[in-house]
DNA sequence: TATCTGGAAGTAGCC
DNA sequence: GGGGCTACTTCCAGA
C-alpha cells in the first residue's frame, strides 16, 4: 500500500467532507440525482451509475438509522404505493437513484459521526489521492488530521456489538489496521448503500451492508481472480489484517491466525499486487476529472466505489489470489499506475466515455467499485452493442436488487428455460473456480426474455439470491463469479450493483433473447467475514442455498423501464450437502384433500431406501404442531426418486386449506429442506379458491391455489412463498395468479408473480375500488402516479433493522390481518423482524401472525443459543393448536406436540437469520 | 499448464 | 475439560 492510501489524513478530509457538507451534501445528491441528473448527468453517465441508483434506493434505507418512516413512505413505502410504477422505472424523471425524489432521508447519514468509517472509507478508497488532488477537492472539506487510528475509529461509531474493541480478536491489531481497514469496510454506511444490507443502523458499521461483502469482495484482495470478492472487511479489515490469515473473524480459527495457511494471508501472499491494491480506482477522471463530476451522480459512484473496496487496501491483507486478480484487472488508478490499456475494466475512466461504449458503461457503472472489482476483463472485449442505448442497457433508476420483481408483465416474460443443477459445490476464494453452474441434465441454465420484439439488445443481469422462505434478495454469503475459458461461449461482464456481484449478459435478438448461461460460477464467501460485517444479520451456517437471480430491464416507450425478474430452483453449494443431504427437487402433487393416501412422488437427489418423508405442520413459532411419516414404498425408491403416500392430515375438518411441510430424511441431520404442502378441506374439490370473503382472504392468499399448481415442484420460492402477492391481494385480475403458486407452486425458476404488477395491472388494482380488504388503496393514493415517481412497486425486503412496516400495518384492517394483508406488509418489509411471515403459510399462521406480528414461523425460531435453552424435553404443546382452533372454529383433534430439538434443527437454521435479526434490532437501538 | 472436480483433512463450535 | 458430531474452509490430487 503506499503511503497515500494508509495517509489518514486524506481520508479524513475527505470524510470530512462528508461530513461537513453531510447534510448538504445529501441533500445535494439527492437533489442533483433528482434534478440534475440529466443536466448534470448524461444519462449515458448515469446508465453508468446504475449503481447508483439502486444504491439510492436500497440505500436509503440501511444506513440511515432515522429514515425510518420518512423513508418508507417514499422510500419503501413509497415503493409499495407506487407499486406500479415500481417496475417502471422512468428513466427520464427519476432520479438516478430511482427513487423519487426524495424519498431519502439521506440525511441522516450526513448527521453520524459513524460516517467516519464510511465515508473515511469512501475517501479512503478515493483517496486514490493521487487521483484526487487536494485541490480539486472541494474547498470546504475540512482536513482532520489523524492522529491515531482510535480516533479514526471512533468508539462511538461502532456499534457495541460491532465494536472492534469488543472483539477479542482485533484488539491491538485492529488498532491500526483495523482502523485502516475499517473505513472501508464503511462505505456502505452510506445512505447509497444498499437497504438490504443492514437496514438501518445509523452506526456506520451497522450501515455495513451485507451488500458490503460484494464490495469487499470486490476488492477484497483475496478474491478470485476475477471476481471473487471478498469480504474482507471483517477481521481482517477490522480486526486486525495482520493476521496471517485473513479470516477468522475473532479467531475462531486459530490456525488461521497461526499463519497456518500462509498462502492465504494477506501478508504472505505470493503473489502481491503487482498494481496494487484495487483501490477503488476513483481516477481523476471519474471523480474529479471536471466540475461536473462532483455531482451527485459521481459522488454516489464514488461511494460505491468507495464501498465495494473498503478491504482492498489491505494491501498485506490481500490474498494471493485476490490480489492476483485485482492486479491484473483492476488496475487500481489510486495507487498505482494501470497497465496501460491494461483493459477496459481497469481503464481508469476518462470522463467521457461515449455513453454507447458498453464496456464503458459497464465501468462506469460499476464506477470505481466495479474497476475495484477488478472484473477481469477478458481478451475479448464485451461486445459493444450495436446501439446500447443507456435506456436499453439500463436506467438509471433500477431497482434495489432485493426488490421482488415480476417474471412477466404485458407481452414480456423472464423465464428459465433450463433449470440449473441443484446442486453445485461454490468454491472458495482460496480455491480455484468449479466451473459454472450447470443444468441437470447437461449443458447449462438458459434464459430467455419472451415478448421482446425490439432489435436492441438487452443486458440480463445474474446475481446470486438467497434460497431461504423469505424474500429474495442476494445471497450475503455467495457471489456471482465469471467463468471464463474456453468452454464458455456467452459473453459476460461483471458490475457490482448495491454491494452485489452482478454478471451481466447480452440478450440478444438475434439470440432471441436467450442467453446460455455458462459464464456463471458460484463463489462463496466465508462466513466469518460476512457475519462480521456490521450490519450483517444473516448467518452463514447452512446458508447454503442459492438461486441464481435473471433481471432484465426493458426499456417502454413512454421511456420507462421494466423491470423483470425471474430466480431459478434453489441450488445448494455445499460439499457436503451435495453429497449426503437428501433434496427434493419436485413433487408430483402439492395439495391434496386432508384424507390423504395419494401417491406422490419426489424428485431429486440423495433418497435413499431408508429415507422417510415426515409431513409437519408447524405452528408460528416454529414448533411441530402435528407430524407425521409418511409411507414410502421402498422398492420404488431411487436416488433421485422417492413414492411416498400423503398421509392423511390430522384434522379431517379444516374448512381451508392447510399449509404444511414435509421434508425427507436420511438420518440425524440428514434432512432435506422443507418442501410445502397443502391440505385441502375434505368436501372441497380441488379447484382453485378465491378469496370470498374478509376473514379468509388471508387463508386464500396464503394458501390456496396450492391444488391449483399443475406442476410440482419445489417449494422454494420464498418470496412467492412469503409474500402472498399483493396483487392478487388488490387486483381482482390477478387473483387468477395461483397465490399458492407464489407459495410454492410457483416453479422456483417463476419469480414472484406477485409482484408481477405491470404498471397497468398494479395501478388499475390499486384504484379498483374492489379490493378494499387491501388497504393498499390509500398508499396508491398517497403515491404519486407512477409517471411521476417512479418507484418500484417491487416489494424491499428491508433490512432487518428496517423500520417496521408502520405505513402499511395500521391501514389493514385488524380483522383481515389475514394473509393478504400480512403478505402486503410483508411484502413490504419481508424483512422486518416485525412483520416476519411465517415460512409456511397455512392458515393458523396467517391469522396469527396478524395477530402477532412479530412472530412468524422463522422468527419464532430461536436461535442456535436460544435453542439449546429450549427444552429437549419432548413434550405436548397446546399453543398452536388452540390458536388454530379457535380462530378457525374447527374442532381440533387433539395433538401432541413434540419438541425436538434435533428436529428443529432446520427450523432453527431456516430461521436463523430472522431470529438474528431481531436480536440485533432489539439490542441495538439504533437499528 | 490451467481449470475443473471430487475427496478429505483440519478447525471451530456445539452438545 | 474432553470426546463426539457437524459444518466450514482449505488443501490435495486426479482428470
Amino acid at each position: 500500500m503506499t503511503g497515500l492510501e494508509q495517509d489518514p489524513e486524506f481520508d479524513f478530509d475527505f470524510l470530512f467532507e462528508f461530513n461537513q457538507s453531510g447534510e448538504a451534501a445529501a441533500a445535494e445528491h439527492y437533489s442533483y440525482t433528482s434534478s440534475s441528473l440529466s443536466s448534470a448527468l448524461p444519462l449515458p453517465t448515469a446508465h453508468t451509475s446504475l449503481p447508483a441508483p439502486c444504491h439510492d434506493l436500497q440505500t436509503s434505507t440501511p444506513g440511515i438509522s432515522a429514515v425510518p418512516s420518512a423513508n418508507h413512505p417514499s422510500g419503501y413505502g413509497g415503493a409499495v404505493d407506487s407499486g406500479a410504477s415500481g417496475y417502471f422505472l422512468s428513466s427520464s424523471n427519476a432520479r438516478p437513484n430511482g427513487a423519487p425524489a426524495l424519498e431519502s432521508p439521506r440525511i441522516e447519514i450526513t448527521s453520524y459521526m459513524g460516517l467516519h468509517h464510511g465515508t473515511s472509507q469512501f475517501f479512503h478508497d478515493v483517496e486514490v489521492e493521487d487521483v484526487l488532488p487536494s485541490c480539486k477537492r472541494s474547498p470546504s472539506t475540512a482536513t482532520l488530521s489523524l492522529p491515531s487510528m482510535e480516533a479514526y475509529r471512533d468508539p462511538s461509531c461502532l456499534s457495541p456489538a460491532s465494536s472492534l474493541s469488543s472483539r477479542s480478536c482485533n484488539s491491538e491489531a485492529s488498532s491500526y489496521e483495523s482502523n485502516y481497514s475499517y473505513p472501508y469496510a464503511s462505505p456502505q454506511t452510506s445512505p447509497w448503500q444498499s437497504p438490504c444490507v443492514s437496514p438501518k443502523t445509523t452506526d456506520p458499521e451497522e450501515g455495513f451492508p451485507r451488500g458490503l461483502g460484494a464490495c469487499h469482495l470486490l476488492g477484497s484482495p483475496r478474491h478470485s481472480p476475477s471476481t471473487s470478492p471478498r469480504t474482507s472487511v471483517t477481521e481482517e479489515n477490522w480486526l486486525g489484517a495482520r493476521g496471517s490469515r485473513p479470516t477468522s473473524p475473532c479467531n475462531k480459527r486459530k490456525y488461521s491466525l497461526n499463519g497456518r495457511q500462509p498462502s492465504c494471508s494477506p501478508h504472505h501472499s505470493p503473489t502481491p499486487s503487482p498494481h496494487g491494491s484495487p483501490r477503488v480506482s476513483v481516477t481523476e477522471d471519474t471523480w474529479l476529472g471536471n466540475s461536473t463530476q462532483y455531482t451527485s451522480s459521481a459522488i454516489v459512484a464514488a461511494i460505491n466505489a468507495l464501498t465495494t473496496d473498503s478491504s482492498l487496501d489491505l494491501g498485506d491483507g490481500i490474498p494471493v489470489k485476490s490480489r492476483k486478480t485485482a492486479l491484473e484487472h483492476s488496475p487500481s488508478v489510486a495507487l498505482k499506475v494501470e497497465p496501460a490499456g491494461e483493459d477496459l475494466g481497469t481503464t481508469p475512466p476518462t470522463s467521457d466515455f461515449p455513453p454507447e461504449d458498453f464496456t464503458f458503461q459497464h465501468l462506469r457503472k460499476g464506477a470505481f467499485c466495479e474497476q475495484y472489482l477488478s472484473v477481469p476483463q477478458p481478451p475479448y472485449q464485451w461486445p459493444k452493442p450495436k446501439s446500447l442505448t443507456p435506456a436499453s442497457y439500463m436506467s438509471p433508476s433500477l431497482p434495489a436488487l432485493d426488490w421482488q420483481l415480476p417474471s412477466h408483465s404485458g407481452p414480456f416474460e423472464l423465464r428459465i428455460e433450463v433449470q440449473p443443477k441443484s446442486h453445485h459445490r461454490a468454491h472458495y476464494e482460496t480455491e480455484g473456480s468449479r466451473g459454472a453452474v450447470k443444468a441437470s441434465a447437461g449443458g447449462h441454465p438458459i434464459v430467455q426474455l419472451h415478448g421482446y420484439l425490439e432489435s436492441e439488445p438487452l443486458t440480463l443481469q445474474l446475481f446470486i439470491g438467497t434460497a431461504d422462505d423469505r424474500l429474495l434478495r442476494p445471497h450475503a454469503f455467495y457471489q456471482v463469479h465469471r467463468i471464463t475459458g474456453k468452454t464458455v461461449s456467452t459473453t459476460s461482464h461483471e458490475a457490482i450493483l448495491s454491494n452485489t456481484k452482478v454478471l451481466e449478459i447480452p440478450l440478444l435478438p438475434e439470440n432471441n433473447m436467450r442467453a446460455t448461461i455458462d459464464c456463471a460460477g458460484i463463489l462463496k464467501l466465508r462466513n466469518s467475514d460476512i457475519e462480521l460485517r456490521k450490519g450483517e444479520t444473516d448467518i452463514g451456517r447452512k446458508n447454503t442455498r442459492v438461486r441464481l437471480v435473471f433481471r432484465v430491464h426493458v426499456p417502454q416507450p413512454n421511456g420507462r423501464t421494466l423491470s423483470l425478474q425471474v430466480a431459478s430452483n434453489p441450488i445448494e453449494c455445499s460439499q457436503r450437502s451435495a453429497q449426503e443431504l437428501p433434496l427434493v427437487e419436485k413433487q408430483s402433487t402439492d395439495s391434496y384433500p386432508v384424507i390423504g393416501g395419494k401417491k406422490m412422488v419426489l424428485s431429486g437427489h440423495n433418497f435413499l431406501q431408508d429415507s422417510k418423508v415426515i409431513f409437519v405442520e408447524k405452528a408460528p413459532d416454529g414448533h411441530h404442531v402435528w407430524e407425521m411419516e409418511a409411507k414410502t414404498d421402498r422398492d420404488l425408491c431411487k436416488p433421485n426418486s422417492l413414492v411416498v403416500e400423503i398421509p392423511p392430515f390430522r384434522n379431517q375438518r379444516i374448512t381451508s386449506p392447510v399449509q404444511v411441510s414435509f421434508y425427507v430424511c436420511n438420518g440425524k441431520r440428514k434432512r432435506s429442506q422443507y418442501q410445502h404442502f397443502t391440505y385441502l378441506p375434505a368436501n372441497v374439490p380441488i379447484i382453485k379458491t378465491e378469496p370470498t370473503d374478509d376473514y379468509e382472504p388471508a387463508l386464500t392468499c396464503g394458501t390456496m391455489s396450492q391444488g391449483l399448481s399443475p406442476l410440482p415442484r419445489p417449494y422454494y420460492s420464498p418470496q412467492l412463498t412469503m409474500l402472498p402477492d399483493p396483487s392478487s391481494c388488490l387486483v381482482a385480475g390477478f387473483a387468477s395468479y395461483p397465490q399458492r403458486s407464489t407459495m410454492m407452486s410457483t416453479p422456483p425458476s417463476s419469480s414472484p408473480k406477485l409482484h408481477d404488477l405491470s404498471s397497468a395491472a398494479y395501478t388499475k388494482g390499486i384504484a379498483s375500488p374492489g379490493h378494499g380488504h387491501l388497504e393498499l388503496q390509500p398508499q396508491a393514493a398517497e403515491a404519486p402516479t407512477i409517471q411521476e415517481v417512479p418507484r418500484p412497486m417491487a416489494v424491499q425486503p428491508g433490512s432487518p433493522k428496517q423500520p417496521p412496516p408502520v405505513l402499511l400495518q395500521p391501514q389493514v384492517s385488524p380483522h383481515l390481518s389475514s394473509s393478504c394483508s400480512l403478505g402486503y406488509q410483508q411484502a413490504l418489509c419481508p424483512n422486518s423482524p416485525s412483520s416476519p411471515l411465517p415460512s409456511i403459510a397455512h392458515e393458523p399462521t396467517c391469522l396469527q401472525s396478524s395477530a402477532h406480528p412479530p412472530t412468524t414461523g422463522q422468527q419464532q425460531h430461536q436461535s442456535p443459543k436460544v435453542r439449546r435453552n429450549e427444552s429437549p424435553v419432548t413434550g405436548p404443546l397446546s399453543l398452536p393448536e388452540v390458536r388454530e382452533d379457535s380462530n378457525h372454529n374447527l374442532a381440533p383433534i387433539p395433538v401432541t406436540i413434540k419438541r425436538e430439538p434435533e428436529e428443529l434443527d432446520q427450523l432453527y437454521l431456516d430461521d436463523v437469520n430472522e431470529i438474528i435479526r431481531n436480536d440485533l434490532s432489539s439490542t441495538n437501538p439504533h437499528s
